[in-house]
Parts: C-alpha cells; sequence; structure tokens
DNA sequence: CATGGGATTGACT
DNA sequence: GTCAATCCCATGC
C-alpha cells in the first residue's frame, strides 16, 4: 500500500498538476512504472494507481500488433491520449497512448486506490468494501464512470486526467512480473504493481515481492 | 458475411 | 476451482 505520510494532514484537497504529453512520450515500459503512484482523476472520483501494464505493438498481446485499423488507429495515435475498448464485451478498460506518434504502444492502467468520491464509486460499482472498488482493470472504470465515449481523448484536457503524484503521498516501492489475463507475449515483465498494496488486481505471488 | 476470440468480472461448485 | 455474459473487431471464406 502506497503510505500517507505521517505529518501531512489527511483530508487536504488533492493536487492536480496534470502530466504533460512529453510524460508519454518515452519508452512505454518506463511510463508504466512511472504511473504508479499517480492520480487517476474522471467525473467526481480519483485514485492512486498502484498497477499498470505495458504493451508494444513489437510484442504480440498488444491490440496494434495487427497493425494500424480502425480499431487500433488511437494506439499509433499522439502520446498522452486516451486509449478505451471494450474487453469481452462487458467492460471499458482504459489506456495512456505512449511513445512517438505513430508507433502503437500504451499502458494499461489496472488498478487504483480510492481517494476521492468514494461514495459515488461504491454507488457506481454496488459494492462497499474499499479494496473491491478499482482492484481491476474493469472495475476502475465503473467506478470511476469512464466509458467507451472517453476514447481518443486527451489525458491532459480531459475529462478523464492523469497527475503527477499528489503531495504527501510516498514515493511507491514498485514490484515488477509478468502480465495478466493475456495468452501472447505471456513472460514479459510488464506489469508494475505498488509493493503490498491492498488494492491490485491480484495478489502479487509472495516469492515475488520486493 | 460468418465466425472466433478476447488486456474481465462475478456467481457458482 | 469452473463458467457464462456479451459485443466489437479482425480474419477468412
Amino acid at each position: 500500500m502506497i503510505a500517507k505520510r505521517p505529518d501531512e494532514p489527511p483530508k487536504l484537497a488533492i493536487s492536480r498538476r496534470i502530466l504533460p504529453d512529453a510524460f508519454y512520450h518515452r519508452p512505454v515500459v518506463e511510463v508504466a512504472r512511472d504511473l504508479v503512484g499517480c492520480l487517476f482523476a474522471h467525473a467526481g472520483c480519483a485514485g492512486i494507481i498502484v498497477e499498470t501494464e505495458a504493451y508494444h505493438e513489437t510484442e504480440a498481446a498488444c491490440h496494434a500488433h495487427v497493425g494500424l485499423t480502425a480499431r487500433t488507429r488511437v494506439l499509433f495515435g499522439a502520446p498522452g491520449l486516451a486509449y478505451v475498448y471494450r474487453s469481452y464485451g462487458i467492460h471499458a478498460l482504459v489506456n495512456a497512448v505512449c511513445e512517438p506518434e505513430g508507433t502503437g504502444a500504451a499502458v494499461l492502467v489496472r488498478a487504483l486506490e480510492p481517494v476521492e468520491g468514494l461514495d459515488l464509486m461504491r454507488a457506481r460499482r454496488g459494492l462497499e468494501r474499499e479494496t473491491d472498488l478499482c482492484s481491476g482493470p474493469g472495475k476502475l472504470t465503473q467506478a470511476t464512470g469512464v466509458g467507451l465515449d472517453s476514447n481518443a481523448t486527451s489525458l491532459s484536457d480531459g475529462p478523464v486526467f492523469i497527475c503527477a503524484r499528489p503531495a504527501g503521498w510516498e514515493d511507491p516501492e514498485i514490484a515488477v512480473g509478468a502480465r495478466i489475463g493475456i495468452t501472447r507475449a505471456v513472460d514479459l515483465p510488464w506489469r508494475f504493481c505498488a509493493a503490498r498494496s491492498p488494492h491490485v488486481s491480484r495478489p502479487w505471488p509472495p516469492a515475488m515481492r520486493l
């Protein structure tokens, strides 16, 4: 879990230092690691990103691996765009497009530690437990109200925002491992979690903890 | 135009 | 542990 510093007042307004598009104009694996600890915000809700995965056109698990199509157009677009797509016909999953325009790469946001709008999240999710609200890529979009209509919007202009780690939050310790829920390129260690966070989508294997 | 398969979740055995 | 829900997209005939 990402701990608040004990000397900080707990209820200060969350800072909103929106990450510039240049933040995403870097190798996608670096961005995925650096996004852990940042703030994800939409529609009255916000949470600290505690789990991400990197995807790149050069490996087969990435949607962009098939090349430029109507679906993958956004993945090849400008860094800093949101790529939102429907998974299993049911869930919306949100990604941050990375690397230079023309390169298909994105970071999947897989879990948040809720920090703002928890009652709204509970209403949207129909659940009470804090660790059930955003502990998965489909859960967090439902909890924060992110839908497919946010596809191809800017993460610096909204309606979905990603901001720098708020003041008063510790620099997270990062655990690295293989990505989840894919059948191709399964061995790449491109999953990044806040170590020991109870808000991740799946418990970290004890042997792989940092 | 038909078909197969998901970057998942929640309910159930 | 298993499995259905549900739909968009990419592929192939």
